[in-house]
DNA sequence: AAAGCTTTTTGTATAATTTACAATTAGTGT
DNA sequence: ACACTAATTGTAAATTATACAAAAAGCTTT
């Protein structure tokens, strides 16, 4: 690989052949997040092949050199795990020279935050196993992937504020306590139950349903559903979560 | 380019020679923004070479196979633009697959706020002319360039409220008005000067100092300093600027 | 059926902050 | 001395945050 020298003197740089800078490849890792019932989890898949064979990592691959990057995310990961039509988001590219054995690859990751239950992944191409880890019993990973991980939860912690990450995760009809509890759990802190239903009540795109819990042995709390047009719009006015 | 199927059926996959996916090279980009006396301006340099000759374009190029990607970024802006020791970051990485003419090359792009003045860019290696540009007046662009820059500029707007790209383009002793100019330029909005004021003099990392300004022609102001391990132990407890 | 349990929901009093202005101040220029 | 400009301070009203406490609505147990 360490053909080039790192640092060329300027006259040289004319004279390095175009063909010498198309030796490299690049991946991606999907960073799929899984929340149910006050966890947070992890979707990992077990190696089934060289490098790293039988480590745990992230579901990720070589995009091929026709292939967009968000497109090859979704390809990879539906290879992997089955799963399709994850809403993906780019969150960063990770590129130290030595991070790969097999050659130059950088790789780009990406990140969702999904609803485990109704999803079924299997492991499938040349992953072995595919499983969610809790977040906080993660096993040793291949390559940078526990980087990449760590990388990619702040990131989802930042965003769930600032975007929608988070609708499709609730059921169509949730609670409060379950709207806090999402928000509680991603972002490791907790909120005083009072104040932070007097604060979410005020969001117009939090919408009070005539329909309450039922079978509870407690008080049934009455159910809320999202609306993501008004939330749109308030986005586009600059609104954001300050929890 | 295109050889290579967009998705290849499961038993196709182990037959493809690994070979076949270094093939790419990935380039930088970096969208060096410039303030000075509440002006917002971009460094561009003339491309002197194909593509896009002539063309105005952000300062990038491929970058060699056994360079990291922080140290390229910060090798080809001083290549092209003589400029040295840019506090840079990583924003997005682009990847359609013909984003470029000659083959498949994604680029990661990369972002700083500097003070212009204390700089002297100058064109060399295949540059043939750098210049900052006012932000709401750029011209055409090569490649995809101007997304580049659009994204950066929205990604500048928003870490700039979450961490410190800022101090280092104010004098070391500044107004709080040059304080609130600087927000204003970048965010593009106003705020109401006395309760601006307010606000941010209750910030611990904006020291009174005990001078003023001299020789304007009305009331002269005083000067603060930055205190930047005080910043940083607040953004530790997770402060960030709500204006 | 009454009492108890659990969690939801509402209330409340106080403190703190935001907002939209108006008033004052400290320089320079005439 | 007076006008001018921008910095600085002030202020009253409205809004929001905070720390709790109380009440309510189901189920379960006695």
């Amino acid at each position: 690989m360490k053909t080039y020298q790192p640092r060329l003197l300027q006259e040289d740089l004319y004279s390095i052949p175009i063909d010498a800078f198309f030796k490299s490849a690049f991946s991606v890792d999907c960073v799929i997040f899984g929340y149910h019932e006050a966890e947070l989890k992890v979707l990992l898949i077990q190696r089934g092949t060289e490098p790293f064979e039988n480590y745990w990592a992230l579901p990720g691959d070589l995009v091929y050199p026709n292939e967009d990057l968000d497109s090859a995310a979704l390809r990879i990961l539906n290879d992997l795990t089955s799963l399709t039509n994850i809403p993906i988001q780019q969150v960063k590219t990770f590129g130290k020279v030595d991070r790969h054995p097999l050659g130059r690859v950088i790789t780009i990751a990406y990140l969702a935050l999904v609803e485990p239950t109704d999803l079924a992944p299997h492991a499938s191409s040349w992953a072995s196993d595919t499983r969610w880890h809790p977040i906080d019993d993660i096993p040793q990973l291949a390559f940078d992937h526990r980087e990449i991980l760590e990388v990619s939860l702040e990131e989802l912690r930042s965003r769930i504020l600032h975007e929608d990450l988070w609708s499709k995760v609730l059921p169509a009809k949730f609670s409060l306590t379950q709207f806090q509890e999402l928000f509680e759990t991603i972002l490791g802190k907790t909120f005083d139950k009072g104040n932070f239903r007097k604060k979410v009540v005020k969001f117009k795109f939090l919408q009070k349903l005539e329909e309450a819990q039922r079978g509870v042995s407690h008080r049934p709390s009455l159910l809320y559903s999202f609306d993501a047009k008004r939330y749109q719009e308030m986005k586009a006015n600059g609104f954001s979560f300050e929890f």
